[in-house]
DNA sequence: ATCTAACATTAGAACAATTCTAAGTCAAGA
DNA sequence: TCTTGACTTAGAATTGTTCTAATGTTAGAT
């Protein structure tokens, strides 16, 4: 889904679009590796140089509540965010601590609504190891 | 694998069986409920007044390098662990925030050593929802 | 049985990530 | 232009985790 589609999106549901959000959401558009609040933070601060932490972790929440950016809980104590909501296999490597997309893997769960009586409504596949570089 | 089984385990692998261990590991034993680092800490403060917060991060730090334990990064900013480490879904409410085992589902990862050039060290299949009770 | 060196535990300080707060800014409609 | 509500800001507060230095414990050597 492309930025401008995204915003657009976020337009007609009748949020408002700032700057700060058209910046966070293009961050996350033009930087695809799953970067860390810290890094959003620090990276628009050069562009926009009063932006708030506050605002980011709120811009981050609003575009997650949207469905339009997906939170990764895969390193400890930290998020991530990765532009790509189609769900997809996350690789965490413990030695350099880098989150990589995996390439398709089908999933039983793919499509499902419910399980063991639980609604789903998102699925976090998640693979920790050692990456290639670090091998 | 039974508490007395990972025990011994420990204890050939020539780790030292302290007290604080010992209650650590039969804590997650008795309590499958995913637990995090507070409630097993406030739990085993009942019985050992002066256990530390540090002993038992240390300890579940330990319990998980051997392997004899799982740590579940599911909730944002905090880490909740399992007494089995048997490869299974874990599935998060997002309204009560507990963590729940899933049925088993077939995972095509399930045995898998690689994947693009990484070396798969852990999977950890988490699912975001409403659980059946806050429907 | 005692000594010793290595390891483990403790309490609390330090640190890091996130959330909260109160004041200020901005934009759209009356 | 004024008002209202929503958004942003800076920094304080809170929460979860790690570090530190002192103390306690253990296992092996004597």
């Amino acid at each position: 889904m492309s930025l401008k589609e995204k915003l657009a999106e976020l337009n007609e549901k009748g949020c408002t679009l700032t700057i700060q959000r058209h910046a966070v959401l293009e961050y996350l558009y033009e930087n695809r590796t799953h970067p860390t609040v810290e890094e959003i933070y620090y990276s628009l601060k050069e562009k926009f140089s009063t932006i708030s932490k506050a605002t980011v972790y709120n811009t981050l929440e609003l575009l997650n509540n949207y469905g339009l950016i997906q939170e990764i809980t895969i390193e400890k104590g930290k998020l991530h965010f990765d532009y790509e909501v189609k769900p997809h296999h996350h690789f965490f490597c413990h030695r350099c601590n880098h989150v990589y997309d995996v390439d398709v893997v089908e999933c039983p769960l793919a499509g499902k609504k419910m399980i063991d009586g639980h609604k789903i409504e998102e699925l976090r596949p998640y693979i920790i190891g050692t990456c290639s570089k670090c091998l």
